[in-house]
DNA sequence: CTGAAAGCGCTTACAG
DNA sequence: CTGAAAGCGCTTACAG
């Protein structure tokens, strides 16, 4: 329709000759601003509906230099936790007069770093980004002259306002559900290639695997290394191929934390293929909550981020951030909420909420010039 | 950094002036028109380096009242098969040099509604929709003054381009697959109510229940009404409960034809709830190929829709639309290729395609004033 | 190819 | 509240 209405546009000029009210006003009440009398509001409305009027917001943008959309980076949309995220965004956004723009990374150095280097600005007022790609070693990248909120555990130490959960405190009270219930020989699936790990500072799973190793000392049972089953790729099937490996090769367990819920539900293929029972067998948790984890078969008991909570805090972070007048402000990481959620593969058949892990607000360094 | 640059914002003027050309000139070499001295087109390029200059998409869209945007209208982001198909699109969108803005209606009449009212269009040049909620009763609402292209069966003979696949032949070569195991009560998962079929036209549903019958015709297989198991909502959980209470009823089938794959993954669970082997005792098929079906257990047989077909064939419509000069172009209907992929669902250890239905691109009856 | 200029449709000081 | 006007940064006829 800007096509077609090429040379017909109706311009607030129109609407203010029609309603016999100035420019000033039509914007006024299109902007919702206040100290506008009832009577004259209406005749502006009324106007602006006789004529078809619709603002053009290129136009105000130009003038505000606001674009009123934000990007959404992450790494892709047919993985069901960023998809479940990235529905979360959409809906925090408008509750917030904003717009998303989704930019698929695929996990990819060259793109996440192109959404560093300011790809989408032009088109946008800020970033949300969820890294997968860049590590530590890529920190410099991190410290960008717009607006950007991080999200996730790939990267701490940024300058940049953050959200993310309590990995440790939730790995580790998702470890403790196995052990309330008995289970004393306890696999974790998802470990961090160790060479790796001991190069690029914290990531989901190093954490992850912590608050693991927290709950076993704590309950005085010792680490036992052939229970760690490495797996660099979080995917279905990489879940399935590593479980499958591990059982071949003997592994005997009685209780499975999977890093991911991904990963559970691969593990549950494999661990059925072979005849072992969940939870009888082996008591299983995952990590996410995602949607599917409701509908498999058992039901999967998992670690629950609070996604709803994190897509509101971005936004809000991000606004915050936009409507800053000071680039001195200081940065802020915001840690959410967290909670276990016990369902069939832990032996109860109605879910029920098990801990809740408390986040909170803490303020990064403060930004250097 | 819109923001931050209030007061420093490079122009093309700076620009033009640095490199000792015309403004005329830089915007030549940004917008890649032809005849340009490389030499010329060195200078200015350098210029921009050294300023750090970023075009301004606003005013670009002011002058050429083009945004660059589309809206993808979809009901949520969480339905595996919708993430995929936004997942396509923005692909198919970047291809052609276009941003994507999703649109969730959640598949509800008033915001499906909206949609076709133009709540978008101030921000983007044309609409991709999937409608859900709106019916044939709804077809007037679907004769816009925009660019449109519909996805999917919900709706046939609106006034818009459509990107749709064969539901009929797709449905009937999943039933004659699990025919051709020698199954010979084969349920069907998913099928529309009676009386709002009645009513509303041709759906996903009424065209694959189609097809499954013409199928069993075909064979000489009288149709059972009991094996037609009802369900309007295709969620996992509907698919479960649904299978749970027809096998509770005595439900005795060998093969089971789910319209989606979301009720197949949730029938796998109410089968093994029971002790049914898939696919010893019941062989079973879904539609739509999400990916999720390749991890399941058993992995499951689909009817692959060609999603990146229907994304690029979206894209191609909507830009010939956005970019035709007349609103008397004839809108036209592409059907996609189709394909019936065999997987342990139905005893296919490894993927296996059986049949491929072809589609084709055809006029829809020419558009009036 | 160049150069000067109009105009896209807003928002917002400015003077009342 | 009103009214007239500047200016956001482009693109694009227009005259050369």
């Amino acid at each position: 329709m800007n096509l077609r209405e090429t040379s017909a546009a109706v311009t607030m000029a129109d609407v203010a000759r029609r309603a016999g009210v100035s420019v000033k006003t039509v914007s006024n009440v299109i902007n919702d601003y206040p100290h506008i009398r009832p009577a004259t509001r209406e005749r502006v409305e009324q106007a602006i509906a006789e004529l078809g009027y619709r603002l053009n917001v290129s136009a105000r943008r130009l003038r505000t230099r606001r674009t009123g959309l934000i990007t959404l980076a992450l790494p892709e949309l047919s993985i069901p936790y960023f998809a479940e995220l990235a529905d979360s965004m959409l809906r925090a956004a408008e509750a917030a007069g904003l717009t998303v723009l989704i930019e698929q990374t695929s996990g990819r150095r060259d793109k996440e770093l192109a959404v560093l280097a300011g790809s989408r600005l032009a088109l946008t007022d800020g970033v949300v980004f969820s890294p997968l790609g860049l590590g530590p070693d890529d920190l410099a990248a991190f410290d960008v002259d717009f607006p950007l909120v991080l999200l996730g555990e790939r990267i701490f130490g940024a300058r940049a306002d953050h959200v993310t959960m309590n990995n440790v405190a939730a790995a580790r009270a998702a470890t403790e559900h196995l052990l309330s219930l008995g289970r004393r020989r306890i696999a974790v699936l998802g470990t961090p290639d160790t060479r790796a790990a001991a190069a690029g500072g914290p990531t989901s799973a190093s954490l992850r695997l912590e608050g693991y190793l927290q709950a076993l000392a704590a309950a005085g049972i010792p680490a036992d290394p052939s229970l760690q089953l490495p797996q660099m790729q979080w995917h279905r099937l990489d879940g399935a191929r590593s479980m499958s490996a591990a059982l071949e090769a003997g592994l005997e367990c009685d209780g499975l934390f999977a890093l991911n819920d991904a990963m559970a539900l691969g593990a549950t293929y494999a661990l059925h293929a072979r005849g072992i029972r969940i939870p009888e067998d082996v008591a299983l948790i995952g990590f996410d909550d995602v949607e599917d984890v409701r509908f498999s078969s058992p039901t999967l008991s998992s670690v629950a981020p609070g996604r709803e909570e994190i897509a509101r805090l971005a936004v809000q972070l991000l606004t915050e951030r936009i409507d800053s007048t000071t680039a001195q402000r200081p940065f802020t990481r915001v840690i959410t909420d967290s909670r276990v959620l016990a369902r069939g593969s832990t032996g109860y058949e109605v879910e029920r909420e098990i801990s809740v892990q408390r986040g909170g607000r803490f303020p990064i360094d403060s930004p250097t010039a």
